[in-house]
DNA sequence: GATGAGCTCAATTCTGCG
DNA sequence: CGCAGAATTGAGCTCATC
């Protein structure tokens, strides 16, 4: 929805001016026609109640020094210049916003792009975009600390059975060295038997065991050597 | 502290569109 | 005709300079 706006003061130049008198009398017909354009500007702005660059009859009207001041800074001394100057800084303000609008419309999801968006519901949808992210991003950490917290308590255990099966392995030994071979198997079996009521506890005390989060060692990630020798099971739930 | 420059904000008006 | 956006303008605020 673009305004047009008549440029300031630019009429054209008439073509086909002959001689240098031709030309002066060109340049004179252009500056009758840009002051008279100016003249039927400031009426116009007159009649709407615009301030204008003509002496007002009510600039007798007391003022608060602060206001005066003001008033010289802006229109006193450059007059319309400075009024334009400010016109176009006030344009280039605008349409940085309205580039800022456009970012922001190219960041989040719209309907479709058929529909007209308003600046007051772009604003909006951003708004409500913006929570669900934080809502999506907060659930996300949860899930994450919760998954962090079970895969500690899988590690500690893992580390006391393999703790079980190196003694059972030592006491074995002592005993003489008969029939290892066929009672590994059933081991085995015991160990995975164990791992898996251990995840089972685990999932429903996972919020209880943030004490024991800190007493996982570093020794047992060292330690994983029996990691192969026995056959566990995991199945990590999301 | 006074002053000027730069910037922003809010009120008002104008304009185009459905 | 109402609404939304653009334009204009005055006022105020902040910061730097003297």
């Amino acid at each position: 929805m673009e305004r047009h706006v008549e440029p300031l003061g630019a009429p054209r130049l008439r073509e086909g001016s002959g001689d240098t008198g031709g030309l002066f009398l060109d340049h004179v017909q252009m500056l009758l026609e840009a002051a008279g354009h100016l003249e039927r500007l400031e009426r116009k702005k007159c009649e709407h109640g615009y301030a204008s660059t003509f002496p007002s009859p009510e600039s007798s009207d007391p003022l608060t020094l602060k206001q005066k001041r003001i008033k010289s800074k802006r229109f006193g001394a450059f007059g319309i210049n400075n009024r334009s100057t400010h016109n176009e800084l006030e344009k280039n303000r605008r349409a940085h916003l309205r580039l800022c609008l456009e970012r922001l419309k190219d960041l989040i999801p719209l309907e479709s792009d058929s529909t007209r968006h308003t600046t007051l519901g772009l604003l909006n949808k951003a708004k409500l975009h913006i929570k669900k992210l934080e809502e999506t991003s907060r659930r996300g950490q949860h899930q994450l600390e919760v998954l962090e917290r079970e895969q500690r308590f899988l590690k500690r255990r893992l580390e006391q059975l393999q703790g079980c099966t190196e003694s059972e392995r030592v006491r074995s030994d002592s005993i003489g060295s008969r029939a290892s071979t066929d009672t590994s198997d059933s081991e085995r079996e015991d160990i995975e038997v164990d791992v898996e009521s251990t995840e089972l506890g685990s999932r429903t005390s996972s919020t209880s065991i943030s004490d024991l989060d800190d007493h996982s060692s570093i020794q047992s990630l060292g330690s994983d050597e029996g990691y192969s020798s026995t056959s566990i099971k995991l199945s990590f739930s999301s």
